[in-house]
DNA sequence: ATCTGATAGATCGTGCAACGATACATTACC
DNA sequence: GGTAATGTATCGTTGCACGATCTATCAGAT
């Protein structure tokens, strides 16, 4: 399968980001492969977004950081959701799903 | 039904412009209440994007305008789509799909 | 012992697009 | 004559994704 991979759209970096960590917490560049892996090599996170994207999240609350060492015995920073970080995560999905569905209604029109 | 607006994420209002000119060839106010129309009010194109879009669109070949007259007996600036414009639609009207399904897969993971 | 690749974190500058505010002109209507 | 609706336009700000680049450590191969 040949990967061709798209830009992200501006805002849903985060979004993808607070999903993974809902699944389980990790640290940054397991989101990333995480992120692509699941969407079978759509999404590729670059690493000039991805840490940015965390120190953003961690500043505003939504995530809460904590070193430790990873599978590969390595340093690595640990990143979970905060309570308030799920609070948006459910709102910033209903959001995506709400703007995808308005999209795709303008797409689909005759 | 309160109209709760989205803010548009980056790259999506030329898809939105391009589809709507695909019905029907538009002056740019007409576009405007076309896709929030189209979109039960989710999607709301604010003046401040929406004329910078249209010249970008226009400056890249993906439109072409024509001044007219409207049904409100206005002066309008009326664009349609070139045919590399309908190419330029289809492109991206693929490549939002594809990003919409990876998004969803992403938050639909367990 | 050394080299290489994978893993992990980080910063910097650039570019681009959506937004809010604001301006202006014309038509229709009161 | 005043006001609302229609229509086009620009400007400055903000914010984020990106590519390039840097550092460090560990594992395995040479």
């Amino acid at each position: 399968m040949p990967d061709q991979r798209i830009d992200l759209p501006q805002g849903s970096l985060d979004l993808l980001i607070l999903k993974t960590l809902a699944l389980e917490q990790q640290h940054g560049w397991a989101i990333s492969e995480r992120i692509q892996q699941i969407s079978s090599n759509v999404l590729q996170v670059q690493q000039g977004s991805l840490y940015p994207a965390l120190h953003r999240l961690e500043r505003r609350g939504w995530i809460k950081a904590q070193w430790g060492v990873s599978e590969n015995n390595r340093r690595a920073k640990y990143y979970a959701l905060t309570r308030t970080g799920r609070k948006k995560l459910e709102a910033d999905t209903e959001a995506w799903r709400k703007l995808s569905a308005a999209v795709a209604q303008v797409l689909d029109a005759v």
